[in-house]
DNA sequence: CCAATAAATGCACTTCCATTGCACTTTTTA
DNA sequence: TAAAAAGTGCAATGGAAGTGCATTTATTGG
């Protein structure tokens, strides 16, 4: 708990409970997470909050958002090293469409695309749709 | 115009003069278009009229449908031997993000992507944002 | 050719999620 | 400790996707 809070502090993140039991609830959460799942976790607080604290991670580099196809935006914690910036650093994401999560492949880098003349890439999103082997085995 | 209409016929699409213009508008345009692009190009035919029409072309393999990340749904028209259901034939789309406007790059296939064990692909989107070559310069 | 049927179209409405404005509360800081 | 800043909550808005149903247009079998 006191590491979050220093953890929080070194992104210069304030760290008020609510965003301390936010970040908690999505480190223990090993796959990305949408609003609504935050919203179910914490019926008392409200969404708008939790929509600007994910905004505010957002901004710090403490998750990034994922886009998995789905339509509805997912969140996941950033790693330790993270640069999801810098498009060296970015992984590709898997949504399961038996189970219906997704999660980040930090593992897995994108591979170098190679592009047409006079093409810059500036960010590169990646997901793979499927079966996640939580499904897919037995 | 006649060709469009045999051409819609192969694909089991009854060709009304709706669905003729609405193949004829897509084909002139090189990038993915919106919904709400035909709408603006067709003020007279009602907005339903043409999310249907996507929705049946889709299903017959005339378009395929595109998340850019932007998160409105864009639809291009499918290469004369696109299968985009088989994922050796995916291509990837770019998006840029000074004119806005998405491409299909057909000819730029998604190279193969190792997936941990467990894990099945069906299906990958591979988005890449930018600047477009119309927009980086000479 | 015409009636019966099926397909296509148009209108109104709903739903779903993201986002914002504003008031209120809590924390920070001078 | 007062003033300012940051965080939180409520209500409302907005944008786009999708649906139900009535109406029109096209197809087909007698």
């Amino acid at each position: 708990m006191k590491e979050i809070e220093t953890f929080l502090e070194d992104k210069k993140v304030r760290p008020t409970a609510m965003r301390v039991l936010i970040y908690k609830y999505m480190a223990e959460k090993e796959i990305a997470v949408a609003l609504a799942d935050i919203e179910n976790a914490f019926t008392k607080a409200d969404r708008t909050t939790l929509y600007r604290t994910l905004k505010t991670f957002e901004e710090n580099g403490i998750v990034h958002q994922i886009d998995d196809g789905t339509g509805i935006t997912k969140y996941a914690l950033c790693d330790k090293g993270c640069n999801c910036e810098i498009e060296q650093d970015l992984h590709l994401h898997f949504h399961c469409l038996n189970c219906n999560e997704t999660v980040c492949l930090t593992k897995h880098k994108i591979p170098h695309i190679n592009l047409p003349e006079g093409y810059l890439a500036e960010d590169v999103n990646l997901v793979v749709k499927g079966i996640c082997e939580k499904c897919s085995g037995q």
